[in-house]
DNA sequence: GGGCATCTTTCAACCGTTCAGTTAAACCAA
DNA sequence: TTGGTTTAACTGAACGGTTGAAAGATGCCC
């Protein structure tokens, strides 16, 4: 017998590929081996199951962003760890997909109990910009305008590898579409190009 | 009696708030004023209805797009234009949410006959970047990588404006998230701060 | 212009399917 | 036997899509 965790692994992948409202509750239901009125039962209905799975994953994100902070010391460092571990899902936990969906979606269904936890994520980044700005090493930045690089390239790489392959078989010059590269490659080159872009010459 | 220009504008309105799997095909008929067979009948199917805007949407883009390049000449101009161009919808196009929606879908909506207006797309900041490098000017990069930067973050923050509010309602420290910025400046900040990072100095 | 036929456009009502959520019975361990 | 847990079957609402008949529009011959 599935545990509720199991169930919610399952629960995260179909809302991350289907979306909120294209996700089935009997898709997950019967993909994670239980029926749905035990899934009703354990868990609640498609809202509790939504926020069950955002509580997740988000608390995992920041516990690991701020166990990031104190890992490194070093501003510019920081700022390459910040797009690491923004990509790094442990299990798979489909962060990019949901948190794509869930902007594009003005966050309909993003429950406030996850409120706190993005205030959070948003003010690692603003402390690490901040302290690089007070040793020198960086421009003043406006540090929303950095998460909002930081996360939209990244996530938006994450999940665009099925339109990519596609463009990619239609274009003749098709070099660059292919490479493929992992994405934590794509997370460090980012975070490389925008260091470029507020270090303090 | 509106015409079909006039339905597609609010079908583009509908997909842009709730997506294809929540947009309701009743509810686009019921807010262009015009009975559901009507539009079936005007138009095709919920799919073709798709299809339309999107077509109407990025030959409109890549228009603008391609003009841009024979408006500008330098390297960075032209840089600077592709973003404010990305961000910019004439008539409310809702480019960006539906862009960043079928991203995060994997394009399980996007018709084949986008593909080419989206491989045009990459086509122009490729061309612009290798200008860039055959002048000197910039840094040999991967276009898709730019590319991904430029898209994800002007998108995002042209979409995240809901959840934005939300988390600086409940943030403490809420100077830099309360500052409804227009997207067009912040277009032309992420241009900017890209253009810092590949510049060969 | 008047009469008539043909094509286009509109509409309310309807159909089969799918969905989130419920029920009541069955199961099982203590 | 009791109380927590699971189940197949069910429900009512909502959905995408269809229909057939009525109302306009268009053209054409006299």
């Amino acid at each position: 017998m599935p545990s509720t965790d199991d169930i919610l692994d399952v629960a995260a992948a179909v809302f991350a590929e289907m979306g909120y409202a294209g996700a089935r509750v009997d898709e997950i239901a019967k993909a994670a081996n239980v029926n749905k009125a035990t899934l009703y039962y354990r868990i609640g209905d498609k809202d509790a199951l939504y926020e069950a799975i955002l509580k997740r994953m988000f608390a995992a994100k920041v516990a690991n962003m701020e166990h990031m902070l104190k890992t490194f010391d070093d501003a510019e460092d920081r700022v390459r760890a910040f797009a690491a571990v923004l990509v790094d899902d442990e299990h798979p936990e489909h962060f990019s997909a949901i948190m794509l969906r869930e902007i594009a979606n003005g966050g309909r269904n993003l429950p406030d109990s996850i409120l706190p936890f993005m205030s959070r994520l948003i003010g690692v980044l603003e402390q690490t910009l901040a302290d690089g700005v007070a040793q020198g090493r960086f421009k003043p930045v406006n540090p929303f305008m950095i998460h909002m690089i930081l996360v939209g390239a990244c996530t938006l790489y994450a999940t665009n590898g099925p339109i990519r392959r596609r463009v990619a078989k239609i274009t003749a010059h098709d070099s660059w579409l292919n490479a493929e590269l992992p994405i934590s490659q794509v997370a460090r080159a980012i975070a490389e190009m925008l260091l470029g872009g507020i270090r303090s010459s």
